[in-house]
DNA sequence: GTATTTATACTGACTAGTTTGTATAAGTAA
DNA sequence: TTACTTATACAAACTAGTCAGTATAAATAC
């Protein structure tokens, strides 16, 4: 083994990472990415056959991160509470946390990003979207099944919904940053979720 | 006076919106747009001095169009009934038959478009833009004002916080809607927002 | 009522610069 | 010695934007 090639790939993929999220991935140019990353063209393009490559590459590693996102902090709150009506408003309050330390410049969703650029059009690329998104509406979903069990609703809840609308708000909010440049936008719109859930649920 | 240029070039705003809303305003090129608009690149230019010009027309665009909704169907609805929780439960409506009409393709926001490709950077468009969200805003807000003197609510609402809420999810609906191809999320998600409504407003 | 002027609208070829991607030769670290 | 990296040059396609000239129609002049 020669040197690790992995450690320039990373970067690359950070460096653009960034960049497409704040402005776009067609906004940035090959040229613009090897300049963040200080590599040179010829390194480019032996870790990339091409720029939809590494659009490719933006995708599967936004995809990891979410997914360990998920996992991550669904595990954390289940293990703070027994009661799943709390860990469900705990992995929020977590998810919060999350975007808190956030800059202003980094707050955005690559498949939002992707979406309205209409670079989601190759179905590799939508699969690995969908099936991320997916996964944290079933994982939300079931939590929802079992607060059902326990506290009744007020109202009559179907769990996929009230876990997409989950889903739905964070999308909403990251837009919402970015027009009104407001980061606050994320904790007040994911405490209102939670205050929803806590309407539906909670006995009075 | 010769031929009405007026014709042309809103033909070429209404031909570039599409574009730009299916896959962004940096990824349509000007030829893109004088084919599909079916006109030549000197009468691009001569209607508009740069694309960036464009940018801005299709920006002044939207943001009628979207102030003009939002007075249209405020004022139906504050017709259609005498109460305020009515009122805006009917406007919710009225939003829900609109993006009902609408093919896939053309749902989507140009402001969170703009967002996401960071085109919204200079400070004139950034103002059409917060101006419009915060007249919507603002509008809505006042009506959830006049709800609660009638109805008080059963946890402590924040009028421009529930009105902002409907902006995010209008914002995330389109987002989870072009990711997932799914028109019905809007549907749903501003259903879910009524509810939310009724469950704050409604005495059981 | 025909000729001329004027203002606007439009054409299509052209330019200058940027883009992605390739080529090549030499250097470097495990 | 192999995998990786630099540096530079280059090409082919695409990009925004320019420009000299044409077309149209209404206003005015005779």
């Amino acid at each position: 083994m020669a040197r690790d090639g992995s450690i320039t790939r990373d970067k690359i993929i950070e460096t653009a990472m960034g960049l497409a999220l704040k402005q776009g991935h067609v906004a940035t140019s090959v040229d613009e990415v090897i300049q963040a990353a200080e590599i040179t063209k010829g390194t480019f393009f032996y870790h990339f056959k091409s720029k939809k490559d590494l659009a490719v590459a933006l995708i599967e590693k936004f995809s990891a991160i979410e997914l360990q996102i998920l996992e991550e902090n669904m595990e954390k709150a289940t293990k703070l509470s027994k009661d799943p009506l709390q860990q469900l408003l705990i992995f929020v309050g977590l998810i919060q946390e999350l975007h808190a330390q956030l800059e202003e410049g980094h707050i955005g969703c690559l498949y939002a990003s992707y979406s309205y650029e209409n670079q989601l059009a190759d179905e590799d690329l939508l699969a690995l979207a969908t099936d991320t998104l997916t996964q944290w509406k079933d994982q939300l979903s079931n939590k929802i099944k079992e607060i059902v069990k326990v506290y009744p609703p007020r109202f009559p809840v179907d769990p996929d919904e009230l876990a997409d609308s989950f889903l739905v708000t964070l999308e909403g909010a990251y837009v919402m940053t970015r027009v009104m440049h407001k980061p606050e936008i994320i904790q007040t719109h994911l405490e209102q979720y939670k205050t929803y859930l806590e309407s539906l649920f909670r006995p009075h």
